[in-house]
DNA sequence: ATTGTGGCCTGCCCGC
DNA sequence: TGCGGGCAGGCCACAA
């Protein structure tokens, strides 16, 4: 999916919509409601009026004058306000944009909304609950970073991903990330000293101001050797690809400790 | 409770 | 050119 960054694109991109009020909803993907049957929310969202568009982690939230909608994008999903969209090319995404994609689409009094998802891992959900996500990471203390690593025996990796626990990265993000910090992914999360947290509390928000910058989770120095048979970039080790965290993982065994 | 695994979906890319 | 296999930035249910 889009990472915290692209989201954070998506909610700024949202800003117009506020003050606008839903007049229909010609398209919800049942795959993506969670078993709420799709006509349920559309009889909720019709005459709603946004009221403000925010992002936590991942996830994008239109308030409005009734429920809070959630908008959860999966690996592939693209917003489409108005129709213009601001991201037109996913790393790993479909790089068309196909009407037949559609997973969620809102019409406004004036103008629209819309989710194109080609693998529709995506959603939409009705007032979120909030509490199951973690300290946004692009802004993530040393102290709120000390408490989500807790003294886990997890992975290093693996809890960084646990939306939880941090809320906004993803797989991308963090491999660039512990490759800036120089951690080894397979490290217990709970096995680093404050010193540590305190450093990679520094590399995660640097990094996620960095790639804003850049233009995209997908800008990192590390990116460009997500690939086997690669070297580091930074001291031209060669690369391990392996699997933490259940995901694919690119790691400098040199530099990253 | 915590941690790890498998599966959901579909498009794309590579090699034969 | 066509086809099959492997891959993918996320997240959830489930099992140990």
């Amino acid at each position: 999916m889009p990472e915290l960054i692209e989201i954070e694109t998506y909610r700024r991109q949202a800003e117009p919509v506020v003050g606008r009020t839903i007049a229909a909803v010609p398209t919800l993907d049942p795959l993506g409601l969670r078993g709420v049957h799709p006509e349920e929310i559309r009889a909720e969202l019709i005459g709603l009026t946004v009221t403000a568009a925010r992002r936590i982690g991942k996830l994008l939230l239109l308030d409005t004058d009734g429920p809070t909608i959630g908008l959860r994008f999966g690996m592939t999903g693209r917003l489409i306000v108005d129709d213009s969209a601001e991201i037109d090319r996913l790393e790993y995404g479909a790089n068309r944009d196909d009407r037949a994609w559609d997973r969620t689409v809102v019409e406004f009094d004036r103008g629209s909304l819309r989710v194109n998802d080609p693998r529709r891992l995506g959603g939409v959900e009705l007032d979120p609950d909030l509490a199951r996500l973690g300290a946004d990471a692009a802004s993530i203390t040393d102290s709120a970073l000390a408490s989500a690593l807790g003294d886990s025996a997890a992975t290093l990796k693996s809890r960084l991903l646990d939306q939880r626990r941090v809320a906004g990265l993803g797989n991308l993000l963090v491999d660039e990330t512990l490759w800036r910090a120089g951690f080894d992914p397979r490290r217990a999360a709970g096995g680093l000293t404050a010193a540590e947290v305190t450093r990679l509390a520094a590399t995660i928000v640097d990094t996620v101001a960095d790639l804003t910058q850049r233009g995209g989770s997908h800008t990192g120095d590390l990116q460009p050797a997500r690939e086997r048979g690669a070297s580091c970039p930074r001291d031209g080790a060669p690369l391990d690809r392996r699997t933490v965290g259940g995901r694919t993982t690119y790691l400098c065994p040199a530099h990253q400790r």
